[in-house]
DNA sequence: AATCATGGTGGAATCGTTTCCATGAACGGT
DNA sequence: ACCGTTCATGGAAACGATTCCACCATGATT
């Protein structure tokens, strides 16, 4: 089938064909120094071998792997797909490889996926943590440099987040200023940023901050639809929501269409994070976009300088006001 | 910052712990034969020290590495985020590692992320190739398991694909049944396969097949936008659309919407590749929907179970008729 | 002219693991 | 009672790179 595994050539047989040693080949091709004369030498032996010297031989010698980890809940998620696509990006550009572990939110899958990594000898690590900060501290004994990204649960590890708290406070300001009063924020577990911005948002707007108006899901899809029809249905006083993510927002629309809520003459929607399909939606959506891409840019030059580097960068989040929201109806529905 | 990274305890210290040998510590864990006493006495002193073998050692002696190497053209694309949850899927099942790639279907990106990977030692990889197949020869010599996923340029190489003829053959059949005969094909380049299915079913019904109604976009969203835009401007003949992917069939949702051609009372659509808005979209789009989770994960089981493995598994495509198709209006569009 | 600095060079140690091989003990068969 | 087989065991060699260190030749300084 593949033809017979010709051997790997070594840095020893680079040395022989050039007449030198290993440790001098080892120096030219490091950038070490040496005469021009045998550096040309070590330059075409290597050339005509086709030589490519071994990460795993040198990285067991310098106690440290060159590529980098990525951990994200789910990289069906266009969120989390389009913020691996900025890490691989950026990575690329330093020829380091990258490893992707879909942890599914699950606080076991993350610490199995990270045993793994450790035993790979991964010493770069950027991830979107999906239980509290206590987990890490593990890991981080460990000597693993870590990034956090999309989310923020410890203050010791540098981060690369989302405005989460402008976001928010933009759509509340947003809907409040269409008239409506009775806002649910629909979200995922472990966003208790988000939510401590939310209903900070309806305080200082003076808008009723009822417990029952932020509904949690946990990440798959039916978890979301679930908890979107349970919120379209038990509380019809509610005449706006804020998806809290795609999936969240694609099940919103989904589960209003299903029970006859029309968007926005019933309910006005604004989904957190501007992906393709809003603009094709029916109506298309009102939503907060997030610098996805950027994110994963870059926590994932954070990770690969060594430098000092600041606590927490924090990206703007930006309104994008399409035709899922509407001014508030005098009477509650139905 | 993070703490002092503590240094990782090796083999060495489990047996002097053990007090055993290095080579017995290796044999009880790798199951190999030793006595109960023995082996009781290893385990507990490598849980004791949370002992972790290091990949880094065992490759370099194994001379072959654990993890297996993905490449994409665009992890982006619903479709190879969901091939790569499918191979990340069956990959975690084993315990090994994913490398991750984005190709952007350019074949030197591609030879480049190739060279990487060859050089963490990587024997096993499951790629969407971009180019023709001739540019894979040198990765085979070098002893690379390789997997081709969704799509097929070398028989000599195990592919896993969507049944591509029997998809267009069903698009063009239920597009012929409603009335339509000029029917396009909107493609990425490099599919060559589908577009030669796509001819041989118009000429099985008795359709024209002028060569114009074949159209290729490369695979970023502007090329798609234009392709879209050119075909439905260029031909008011045609009365239907098949999109070779989501984002080709995105773009022709867009270009329709801006030329103010209704779907699909001016033109039908049929797109590849269900993804979650296409029953958002307005109209909800009529697809052929393929196993995209699937072909990675049975690529995945193909590139680790190192059996003989068979030259390629085809999986079938599914049409969901929603609303993107109507009849054939009598009088051609404008 | 003898010594010292300089800089290129190669041998050898090292990283952490697996695996080959030799050793020694226990044991059963003649 | 002796020998051959079996089995557990540990020492040591490999894997492929980097890097410390010793070495030597050359040129400069006293």
């Amino acid at each position: 089938m593949n033809g017979p595994a010709q051997r790997r050539i070594t840095i020893k047989e680079v040395a022989e064909a050039a007449g030198v040693g290993v440790a001098t080949v080892s120096r030219v091709l490091s950038g070490g120094s040496a005469s021009a004369e045998t550096r040309e030498k070590v330059l075409a032996a290597a050339a005509r071998l086709d030589y490519r010297p071994s990460a795993l031989g040198r990285n067991l010698r310098r106690q440290r792997t060159g590529g980098i980890g990525l951990l994200v809940p789910d990289i069906t998620d266009s969120f989390y797909a389009r913020l691996a696509d900025g890490v691989l990006s950026c990575a690329r550009s330093y020829g380091e490889p990258v490893t992707v572990g879909v942890t599914g939110d699950d606080p076991e899958r993350e610490a199995e996926l990270i045993g793994t990594l450790i035993e790979q000898s991964m010493d770069r690590l950027i991830a979107v943590p999906s239980g509290d900060g206590d987990m890490w501290a593990p890991a981080l004994r460990a000597g693993l440099n870590v990034v956090f990204a999309d989310r923020r649960v410890r203050t010791d590890v540098p981060s690369v987040v989302p405005d989460d708290r402008a976001g928010v406070l933009t759509a509340v300001e947003y809907l409040a200023g269409l008239g409506h009063r009775k806002i649910a924020y629909l979200g995922r577990h472990a966003q208790s940023q988000r939510v401590a911005a939310f209903t900070a948002a309806l305080a200082s707007l003076g808008l009723p901050a009822d417990r029952d108006l932020v509904v949690h899901a946990r990440s798959s899809r039916d978890s979301a639809y679930a908890a979107a029809a349970g919120l379209l249905q038990h509380r019809p006083d509610v005449t706006a929501v804020i998806a809290g993510g795609n999936v969240l927002g694609e099940a919103a629309v989904l589960a209003a269409r299903e029970l006859d809520v029309r968007i926005p003459r019933d309910v006005s929607l604004i989904m957190f994070d501007d992906v393709p399909w809003a603009e094709l939606c029916s109506p298309p959506l009102t939503v907060i976009a997030q610098p996805a891409q950027d994110i994963g840019y870059r926590a994932a030059e954070l990770v690969l300088r060594q430098g000092r580097r600041p606590p927490t960068v924090t990206l703007p989040t930006q309104l994008v006001v399409r035709a899922s929201c509407g001014p508030r109806v005098a009477s509650p529905r139905r």
